[in-house]
DNA sequence: AAACCTTACGAAAACGTTTGCGTGTGGAAA
DNA sequence: TTTCCACACGCAAACGTTTTCGTAAGGTTT
């Protein structure tokens, strides 16, 4: 077992010292053109690679972007993780990836830990237990500390930081139309609880959209799942005997359980009742029928908040200065879960 | 924006030294009461956090995993870093996740560049390229350097360290078991390239199982699948007009798209023909028809490469010479896609 | 021969820690 | 008064780099 190499050990084998090396496998003028030679042979057959860890404590920087987001196993957060790092590597960065998995304890843990020496800046979708706590103290302490921080999806309006999202409203208010567009009168949504920062924007967006038709909005249309795990039964209550002609659902998982829960009432999709989704996942692609949806473009957002990240990392101080909220747009995906209702 | 406070700041507004300051946060019997309430308090009060940085570089070891998987949009591979997740962040320690892409070159530089300092050891599951190339110099190289790599899933048999797989074939037997005990016969395969190590494997125990069986083994029902991306103009030709009762799918969309196929040709599933696939994840669980499934156990294997990891990390020599492969029991999960044939 | 300039290299500090050891101070024992 | 011993603290090295500055050797001017 070769311990990795050192200049030091290089150094001392080469009988010259530590600095020569250095500048040596820096083609430093300074070094006659022999020892330079002479130093890079040897640390190429010794296969030097300098340590990161000694780099970043001089630099004061470590060159890695710290990711924390609300769940690992989530298709939509791994394309955002996608895309981060996609730019990040073109631009020589590492990425720490951590999950809170919800927990408001975990994201404060995870980010002290990352923000003691492990990234210089960080990429953040909060828990949900943060949002209904609405303590965000970890975060403006990790930015008065000159780490910068990008807020994505699930973001705070509080807390002034770059921001990357979606418009989750207009996606919302686009989803509804559809519907509308292609005749449907009585639509029923499937939301999250309101402390959810993007299902309440959504449930705005589908009501915004109902009164641009004058549409009334009915209260027995709306349910607002409180447990996502379980949201079949309450769906399956809610849609018993509905007299409804399309579902928007505010994620793929509802969608999908919809449509399910309506298959076993005896309604079909899109016959009988469309159903339209939020998010564009492997459910949405493959199920059957397949899943008119809003498309999020996760992996852009990644790209947008890493882009912002970096450039953060690497201005002036002008730049420092100033925050940009970005909004990627969302778009339609039409397949097969909606279809025009012939008069 | 205050800058992170560190010792020698400490040292010098209480004029003391830093190695002073050092020990009374340590509560060191050297110092004080008086001074180590002093300095404790200040700590405080400026909210000090030793930086990770200077200490791993002081104790040569990080206390962080790296983990490379070929994909990070896959469900599979993310359950598995929950695992892993899980038992490090008990243990103390942090996690840097990498994808490769399924790309060899991005494998090697993701993994040298975590070598070089910012990781203390691996838990990899190659990328499919690497396994084409058969090269694994960076896997030993790392290992010479004194980093233990565990290899999971995806593995190298040539490579000697720390394993943690399912037994493939014995799960696709398992599988194909099923499909024979309830009345099937003549059961089709949906399977990779060979050189997809698992794919061949499950291929291996499907075939053992129609032996044990006395069933001939038919190229015909054999169908391995080169475009991943495209399989479904593949499926579709090859299942058409196909004599056979059931299909053994060696990952979840091969199984749906078999679904889908089978239905645009008119037959019923499981009715008509049985499916069975292979990892249980979203796909299966909330397909109409549910598939029936192996299920792999994913964040099982996390937690056991971790533990292997970790163990090598901290163990006495006597451990770092020995190498373990933990095989994961697979589970066989029933739902709708298959069901019992009435004689 | 004295003064000066290149060339080629080394010493040392710095990044932020931890820790073994040395040491000054004061009080107690002799 | 001298000797000794805790006590409480500081020094310095070490981890692996980079980089500024200093300098010895040798050659070139006057």
């Amino acid at each position: 077992m070769k311990q990795k190499v050192t200049l030091k050990q290089i150094a001392k084998e080469l009988d010259v010292s530590i600095s020569t090396v250095s500048k040596a496998l820096k083609d430093s003028v300074e070094i006659s053109l022999d020892t330079r030679q002479k130093v890079k042979a040897f640390a190429k057959l010794y296969n030097y690679k300098p340590n990161n860890i000694a780099l970043s404590l001089k630099n004061r920087k470590t060159k890695t972007i710290g990711v924390i987001i609300p769940e690992i196993v989530h298709h939509f957060f791994t394309t955002v993780i996608g895309g981060v790092e996609k730019v990040a590597n073109e631009k020589g960065y590492n990425v720490i990836i951590c999950s809170s998995n919800n927990s408001f304890d975990k994201e404060v843990i995870n980010m002290e830990m990352l923000a003691s020496g492990s990234a210089d800046g960080f990429i953040l979708s909060v828990a949900k237990e943060t949002q209904l706590k609405k303590d965000y103290h970890h975060i403006e302490e990790t930015m008065s500390q000159g780490m910068p921080v990008v807020l994505f999806d699930r973001i705070i309006d509080e807390v002034v930081c770059d921001k990357v999202i979606i418009d989750d409203a207009k996606g919302a208010q686009t989803a509804t139309n559809h519907l509308l567009t292609i005749g449907c009168k009585k639509i029923a949504i499937l939301t999250t609880v309101d402390y959810i920062s993007v299902g309440k924007l959504r449930t705005n967006g589908y009501l915004r959209a109902l009164r641009a038709y004058d549409i009334p909005e009915k209260e027995e249309y709306v349910l607002k799942i409180e447990d996502i795990d379980n949201c079949e039964t309450e769906i399956s209550e809610f849609l018993k005997d509905k007299d409804i002609d399309a579902v928007f659902a505010v994620n793929e998982l509802f969608a999908v359980t919809a449509i399910k829960v309506l298959n076993q009432q005896g309604k079909k999709v899109p016959d009988d009742i469309a159903v339209i989704g939020f998010t564009d996942g492997i459910l949405s692609k493959h199920f059957i029928p397949s899943l008119t949806t809003i498309s999020q473009h996760g992996e852009d957002m990644g790209i947008r908040a890493a882009k912002l990240l970096i450039d953060k990392l690497e201005g002036d101080d002008e730049v420092t200065e100033e925050y940009r909220t970005v909004i990627i747009d969302t778009s339609l995906v039409q397949r097969q879960s909606t279809k025009k209702i012939k008069e």
